[in-house]
DNA sequence: ATATTGACTATCA
DNA sequence: TTGATAGCCAATA
């Protein structure tokens, strides 16, 4: 069971996310020409527990965290972003338009 | 093989 | 503004 496919490329997305930025599904999903869309984006960070992506980087086009409560523990998340920098109010990203790092903007 | 679900997004009411 | 609906693709409850 080797998910080689547009799973490691989300995750190499994922992993040039600096520190204090965070990005959305949907943007990585565009700048990788996923097919698959926004969705899958969020099901490859499925798979992507025991490897070494950020995945509390990454949040809904509104700036939610909505998956929190897969990092086991639902404040986990927040505390991460929180100890990069990144605000986090009533489980939202502070000042999103700030922090959000866009790879076919950012990268290019 | 079909139906349901999902860490999403866009559009319409 | 919020709420509902549709579109989208892949994995599986």
């Amino acid at each position: 069971m080797e998910q080689r496919d547009y799973f490691e490329d989300v995750y190499d997305v994922v992993r040039l996310i600096p520190a204090g930025r965070v990005t959305t599904y949907g943007a990585i999903a565009r700048y990788l020409s996923l097919r698959a869309g926004a969705r899958m984006v969020g099901w490859a960070m499925n798979a992507a527990h025991g490897r070494d992506v950020p995945a509390h980087r990454v949040v809904n086009r509104i700036g939610v965290l909505s998956g929190k409560h897969f990092f086991g523990n639902p404040t986990a998340m927040q505390d991460l972003l929180t100890a990069e920098g990144i605000e986090v109010k009533d489980d939202r990203v502070v000042k999103f338009s700030e922090v959000l790092w866009d790879p076919a903007t950012e990268l290019a």
